[in-house]
RNA sequence: GCCCCCAUCGUCUAGAGGCCUAGGACGCCACCCUUUCAAGGUGGAGAUCACCGGUUCGAAUCCGGUUGGGGGUACCA
């Protein structure tokens, strides 16, 4: 065992509130926190805030919201948007730890490893579309490094403030990453870049090294997209004089073309999804899978289930198309391993006010198999909450006719079921009642079953897919059905005998 | 352009040199069940393990190259 095993293992979540919980945020979140869970270490949350200009306290909830939706949770950091911090390593939010960044960067440059920059956008880009015309590698020329005193006190004069750039040491650079294992870089490919903004803004190749070190992280666990920053960052980190932790790159979240996913190709945000209504165990399920495996057969795994299982070694080195309908098959599993009252609790939001809760629970074995999403409940239930003349304006005639028969025979089907069910009092209007007494009625009409419940159906709900017929019938009470039917036969009988 | 990463059914993946005539799941197709739609059951199609060349008695598994894909290359993160 190494010196570093022996550290206490703590890692991190960066995320930054420019934007809502994106999925591969949030996949990454719950790496680290299994990760965390497993090898029982810390989590850390910090919010990386430093574009004040995007970030916003909106996003930083709506990422701390979802976060604590998907049921992870953290050891240290903001609880709440723009609330206390908790954990000793605080602040957690970067635009609170500007002194920090102001004393390492003044060490940087006291120590020559940085230096300042008075380049302006304008001639920075000037240089890189030359360099692209001379096929060189777009990169800082070094222009500043070789200022005069004349030269520097000429730009103070003129009222130009400088950037503060990171002088790379051209050296290459390997380390061992917990996923992909050895990789090396030439940093004397890298240019000079910026770590704080002329307007005094640190930026984020240098934040992410600075509080890494002062909340002593760790194991880097990061999208892959960053793999080949970490060369960059560990310069920092010998120039600083810092501890070097693990870095880990995880593979990236695929659009189905497999470019990184993105807002313009798929739904990215999380607060969407949940929108939709897939449930958090299933997203958490879903995302653990999506770049890991346990390396069984199993794959229906709680979040307990998933982090005592939960290796690095296990993760994939390729990236992962996100595949929606592997998503919805395994909301679909935890919604039907739910039992109805925790099903009725959890659909309540997606349902009318006008649906009492007793009406809910009573639907809900009736549409429990037929959900992919808790947002598919509306339209499923909607037949319960609308008015008789909302559903008898939902149909055609025409809708109400089997094949190979014709409305007049639908007329006949309609009254002779009219006739079976109101001889019912309201006490018997059960299910199974009501399915013995129609299927009595198609018989003497001659008819299958399944044909004379067709027009049943859309003259009920308005639709001709809709959960079971005579449950339906059931919840809507005789007075409705009844009503209904009229209503159906008064469409049949108008339309005449030609239709 | 340059640098880096990656490569098993359409998709997510199992696979750590012989257990692989490559397994599972999603999706797809068929049948069964059935009051629609689902759910469930059974079966099926679907991968010359990107390609080429090594190493080895033996390679999806190791090595090299090629091709393809992706990421990075900001006074964004």
């Amino acid at each position: 065992m190494t010196e570093d095993e022996k550290l206490p293992i703590r890692v991190r979540m960066a995320p930054s509130p420019t934007g809502p919980l994106h999925i591969g945020t949030a996949r990454t979140s719950l790496y680290n926190y299994l990760y965390a869970r497993h090898v029982g270490g810390t989590y850390v949350l910090r919010i990386e805030d430093t574009d004040l200009a995007r970030s916003t306290v909106q996003h930083e909830q709506d990422i701390i919201d979802n976060l604590h939706w998907l049921g992870i949770t953290w050891d240290e950091g903001p609880q709440v948007a723009g609330g206390e911090d908790i954990g000793p390593f605080g602040p957690y939010r970067q635009s609170r730890r500007w002194d920090r960044y102001e004393a390492e960067a003044a060490r940087l440059l006291e120590s020559g490893s940085a230096y300042q920059c008075w380049c302006t956008p304008e001639e920075l880009e000037a240089v890189r579309r030359q360099q692209e015309k001379d096929h060189e590698p777009p990169r800082y020329n070094g222009r500043c490094l070789r200022l005069t005193d004349a030269d520097r006190a000429q730009f103070e004069a003129e009222g130009r403030r400088p950037a503060i750039r990171f002088k790379v040491p051209p050296e290459k650079v390997r380390f061992d990453d917990l996923i992909r294992g050895e990789v090396e870089f030439d940093n004397a490919l890298t240019g000079d870049f910026v770590i704080v903004r002329a307007d005094g803004v640190p930026l984020y190749h240098f934040t992410v090294v600075v509080d890494d070190e002062a909340m002593q992280i760790s194991h880097v666990i990061r999208g892959e997209d960053h793999l080949s920053n970490t060369p960059k960052h560990i310069a920092l980190i010998r120039a600083l004089g810092f501890r070097e932790p693990r870095f880990g790159h995880i593979p990236l979240i695929l659009n189905p073309d497999r470019s990184k996913m993105s807002k313009r190709k798929a739904q990215t945000a999380i607060s969407a999804y949940r929108q939709e209504g897939y449930l958090p165990e299933a997203m958490v399920n879903f995302l653990a899978f999506l770049g890991w495996s346990p390396g069984t057969e199993e794959e229906i795994f709680s979040m307990d289930e998933l982090s005592q299982r939960f290796e690095l070694e296990h993760v994939h080195r390729a990236g992962a198309v996100f595949d929606q309908d592997r998503l919805d098959h395994l909301n679909g599993v935890y919604i039907r391993s739910l039992t109805d009252e925790q099903l009725a609790l959890r659909l309540r939001p997606f349902l009318p006010d006008a649906l009492d809760d007793q009406s809910v629970l009573r639907v809900v074995p009736l549409i429990k198999e037929r959900l992919v999403r808790l947002a598919d409940a509306t339209e499923l239930t909607a037949f319960l909450t609308e008015t008789d003349a909302q559903v008898s304006g939902l149909y055609e005639v025409e809708a109400l006719v089997p094949k190979d028969r014709s409305a007049a025979d639908a007329a006949i089907a309609l009254s002779a079921a009219r006739e079976a069910l109101a001889e019912l009092t309201e006490a018997d209007f059960a299910a199974d009642v009501l399915e013995a007494r129609c299927r009595q009625a198609a018989e003497q009409m001659g008819w299958k079953a399944g044909e004379f419940f067709r027009p049943l159906r859309i003259a009920i709900t308005g639709r001709s897919v809709s959960p079971p017929l005579f449950g339906s019938m059931e919840l809507l009470g005789r007075g409705r059905v009844l009503a209904r039917l009229d209503a159906a036969l008064g469409k049949a009988s108008v339309s005449g005998p030609t239709a």
